[in-house]
DNA sequence: AAGATGTTTCGAGATTTATCGAAGTAATGG
DNA sequence: CCATTACTTCGATAAATCTCGAAACATCTT
């Protein structure tokens, strides 16, 4: 068996980290950090572009953060948030890679 | 912008397809039928396999199904399921590179 | 210290999801 | 047609999640 990325993620993690994505509006807060870049963006900030209400953000940060998809960081009275998503995501695509197209091949799969 | 997968999600649509993926049951279900391969595993030999009740099977299924990760086929008087989740997943993968990782180097991304 | 700003905690209502057992539907065999 | 097998639908309950506003907390400014 070949080692990747998916050997960190048991079934149990890979669930409640696909579960922090399976929600349109965290979706939309993590592609909002990650696309404001490493340097983040205030939770304020982050609320006024998403939409959602100050104490609603806290609670999704809370579970993108739990699933590591998300960084905290305190600086004055303002919190950044940053993307960690990437090494988490590069987990998770291994993980479905690994554990559910092990031997797929590449083109047309599973379809007869 | 590179076309992809990616273009064929929308945020909704992704968000429900992670929300699929974020149970450890359906994802033990998931896993179990993409083991079996294409032939697929009957419901009743699902349920033995993962130690889940028959109309709480039926309910994760159709979740699954329709997330477009399984497919069900009835043959006599049982219904075969098998995976489809390879192209899914590769969407869903494309998604996550192409939404959160579009400008993220391979190496160390975004820690700081 | 007092006031302004930014975020979190608390409490609560509404919605969704999970789970089960019993009854219902569909296909096969006698 | 009746019994058996395989699965689904129904109805109900328990648990989890979403969402909000108000109040609390922490930090900076003056």
């Amino acid at each position: 068996m070949k080692a990747t990325h998916a050997d960190d993620l048991s079934l149990a993690t890979a669930a409640s980290t696909f579960a922090a994505l399976g929600s349109e509006q965290r979706l939309a807060v993590l592609r909002c950090l990650v696309r404001a870049g490493p340097e983040g963006l205030r939770i304020g900030e982050l609320g006024t572009r998403t939409g959602v209400t100050g104490s609603t953000l806290t609670h999704h940060m809370k579970i993108l953060a739990a699933a590591g998809l998300v960084r905290q960081e305190k600086q004055g009275r303002s919190i950044i948030c940053a993307a960690v998503a990437y090494p988490e995501i590069r987990a998770l695509t291994d993980f479905l890679l690994a554990e559910c197209c092990a031997d797929a091949p590449d083109g047309d799969h599973a379809h007869g």
